[in-house]
DNA sequence: TCGTCTTACGAGAAGCGTAAGAATT
DNA sequence: AATTCTTACGCTTCTCGTAAGACGA
């Protein structure tokens, strides 16, 4: 099971080809076809079926193991380079489009005057993507946002254990078309709204929804980006509902169940230096 | 970062000498000295201490990450062979002292009885143990007991992915030695006890109170076993108090927060048999 | 027959053990 | 001086690339 060996079967079952995976990988076909011939033998199972390459059970298994665990390592790696790295006064925040909200902006800007001479690049990413960054070591601080029940974390990802900081929460309202039946009410429990269409969107995930509140909630329209303005003109364009903090959209409050808009700061242990104190004071 | 390398860094940083290491794993000294070289030359940076060996702080930042990485990488290696397994008519079910309650034991005893010829071992050991124990594949199954909010989930263990579904809930006691001035209530919010004294158990870990009803809940006394019996005479004798489920002792209902005790059953994913039947039968 | 994976074989590198050397207590 | 880690060196094993072979489409 060494990570190499691991490395390549999940490049040639990803690529569904020994001879791709070799080319991406920088070894010769022949390379590859040894080192799955030596996995599948240390484990005394088949692991690909050939022509076509595709996992088999055994695999596939592997294959969902195998993603997190490389991840993993390289998060190690990071975490203990990061001991040795000169006290930066440059650093990469990576945050997920709502997390960077009018107040934490605030604190960010109040955190920067704190340090002048320190150099921020600030990154938007989806959630699972800042949580492997800042795993990496790819940015320093990451920012999350989420849905969650007032004063739980967001639920955690397993990619590496992070320090997480809840930041601030804020209330959520349920973004409607200004013609929508329900848009003049004074407030709207999410069980009114179980059977209304939703938009699927990385800032609000429709799996959320129902893991905090039940089944229902079908999927009308399915949005990969991650741009508040695109998802507030679908949603006046009637596509679908979603939720959003109240500081970004107009829309009906949210009055039962109580959720919340929550923003959890992510970082790996920090040593002394500009990062921890902007960490520090950012929460 | 061979696994290699990994595993023996670990050893020779728990046991606190390269020698002493190499013995245990089944290498020379030399082995293991070159095994530390190629790691630190590999990472750039010194891992260990000599004359005493001890970690640097890089190291202990490894240190950090090692295990649970080893530990995953078995958890995979099990996962995968555990698709080849033929379906056994034996298996292991290793528990947390409080889990396997009246309610569940007959549980098992009605899908025992449902598969006559299944022949199951049962192992208790703590919610850690239990966890590793299933994830490496050395119990088929596991349940494990703890303390959460009224239908949350207990709180995760990173080892590996594990399919958990909840099994059962009960209410919570306090219990207190008899001639407690509160051992008349009625019912008891665990704010009026934050400032009692508090048995850490495994059983009741006070941590865990702490993560749930705020700061708090000093602890009068230790104890690392896991026998309820001697947990109940320890309260009894004036110890210290603790929570349980109202099946186990006697003690004063808590009314507020509205905490359970809750019983997960974990599992890999398991291949059509027995296990999964039983799985199924118990949940 | 072409594309693709597997096998055979040789060159180079890596890893371990023996044994001698250095450093600390 | 004794213990413990490091280094030198040779041997074995592993791994990769080249090249030829097998298997399907």
């Amino acid at each position: 099971m060494d990570p190499h060996l691991l490395r390549t079967f999940v490049t040639v079952a990803r690529t569904g080809s020994f001879s791709t995976a070799a080319q991406r990988l920088g070894y010769t076909q022949s390379a590859v076809s040894q080192q799955i011939a030596a996995l599948e033998s240390d484990l005394g199972l088949p692991l690909l079926h050939r022509r076509p390459v595709t996992p088999t059970e055994a695999g596939a298994r592997l294959l969902d193991h195998a993603e997190p665990l490389l991840l993993r390592l390289r998060a190690a790696r990071a975490d203990v380079l990061r001991t040795a790295a000169m006290p930066a006064h440059r650093l990469t925040l990576a945050a997920t489009p709502l997390a960077l909200n009018p107040r934490l902006a605030h604190r960010l800007a109040r955190a920067r005057a704190a340090q002048p001479r320190l150099q921020i690049t600030i990154r938007t990413c989806a959630r699972d993507e800042v949580m492997r960054q800042v795993a990496v070591g790819e940015a320093t601080i990451g920012l999350a946002d989420g849905i969650a029940a007032p004063n739980d974390p967001l639920p955690p990802h397993d990619a590496a254990p992070l320090t997480t900081t809840g930041l601030c929460q804020e209330d959520l309202v349920v973004a409607l078309p200004p013609d929508h039946p329900l848009a003049g009410r004074p407030g709207l429990r999410l069980a009114d709204l179980v059977d209304a269409r939703w938009l699927q969107t990385t800032l609000c995930p429709v799996r959320r929804l129902r893991h905090l509140a039940g089944d229902g909630f079908p999927v009308a329209l399915d949005y990969t980006g991650d741009d508040v303005h695109t998802v507030l003109n679908l949603v006046a364009a009637g596509h679908g509902l979603t939720l959003l903090p109240a500081s970004v959209g107009r829309g009906v409050p949210l009055s039962h169940p109580r959720l919340v808009h929550r923003v959890e700061l992510l970082h790996a242990t920090l040593p002394d230096g500009p990062a921890a104190r902007l960490a520090a004071d950012l929460s």
